[in-house]
DNA sequence: TTGTTTATTGACTCGTCAATCAACAAAAAC
DNA sequence: GTTTTTGTTGATTGACGAGTCAATAAACAA
């Protein structure tokens, strides 16, 4: 049976199927096992392409900020002024592709993990800072030096709301998050005129 | 030797050792074994006083809500003004306390154990229910009909900064990222002259 | 004194799981 | 046509861990 090159089709269905696992449990306490069947293949084989569950877990938190990287980038083309850009940020964090069970799960068990994985650390820092720069970027020309520090802010809200919108009481409401920050983004840039 | 009414000293001190626990591995991949022997007893009596590790989890948590919840208090007793009420709930989220490494461990595996155990979640939406009160009962007199809508914006911001500073590339700077919400109240607070 | 409740543990059961390995199969290279 | 590379798995290893249990012992009650 073997057709050569499967190496690149049995990792994405392993890192798919990794997203889908952790998304099902809800932990990393998720088996290898489990990953492989779902993904059609032996424990082993998946074994044989990662190497180690942990490599399995860092593939799939990559997966999952490439796929987020894009559609902010995707946004971020379709805005045509600063404002616009600032609000794709925003917009694309909210994104239903966000809220899907297994996505949020990746992201709050990403955190966990950056504690103590270095690698996953490093990661995560490389998301926050591409989102503070985004949002710096557009902010420059509205507000000049206090752009970083509304960059900040508003990076912060946006994983604040997420978390909120992912774990609140009732379903998640993304697009009441999403208005939540953009109100505050509002708010920054009315005081614009205050200088 | 079994002196008698060990079981509130026995019960305190798993509950001790559980988040310190937590602290040290950074995961709820903790063992009862190893968390028993931290509290000096044997694996069986932790068995035998919390029946499951799942409760002892809860019980760490409900733990640590209830030091933070009278740290809030506390701090809000001291406040004199509507204003100083805010900032009471604000400080009090980024207390030194709340930066310990087991503090923060136990805050994130809280959210991933929030999305599949139905208790969890009951007991984060409680904290979160209380958090905004608190927010919207100091902002009422300040913002009248908006300070729902504030409060929960304050309250996305005060979890969405804490993860910031946990998580940071750098040591956690608490005092930043009480500033950061800090100023988002000043800015909505000075928004009230538009009415 | 005898029986009951509370405290305590070592030993054990039963299960799970990550990682390895030997072996087999097919394509490609030589 | 043989050797090497790539794909694939069942079986196994080795370790670890949650929860149970029987047994021991002190305090207390009758």
């Amino acid at each position: 049976m073997p057709k050569l090159g499967m190496e690149p089709i049995r990792r994405s269905a392993l890192i798919k199927a990794t997203i889908a696992e952790i998304g099902h449990v809800g932990t990393l306490e998720v088996t290898v096992s489990r990953i492989a069947k779902r993904a059609g293949m032996s424990s082993a084989l998946a074994h044989h392409y990662f190497g180690s569950k942990e490599s399995m877990f860092l593939a799939a938190m990559r997966h999952v900020l490439t796929l987020y990287g894009a559609e902010v980038r995707g946004a971020l083309a379709a805005a045509d002024s600063p404002e616009g850009r600032a609000l794709a940020v925003i917009r694309a964090s909210f994104s239903p592709a966000n809220f899907r069970r297994e996505v949020i799960s990746a992201w709050l068990n990403f955190y966990v993990l950056a504690q103590t994985q270095p690698k996953a650390r490093r990661l995560l820092a490389v998301y926050q800072r591409r989102m503070v720069s985004n949002l710096r970027h557009a902010l420059r020309p509205l507000l000049g030096a206090q752009a970083g520090k509304v960059a900040h802010s508003i990076a912060a809200m946006i994983d604040g709301a997420y978390l909120h919108a992912a774990l609140g009481h009732d379903a998640p409401d993304a697009t009441a998050a999403a208005e939540q920050v953009e109100e505050y983004l509002t708010l920054a840039l009315s005081m614009e005129s205050r200088a």
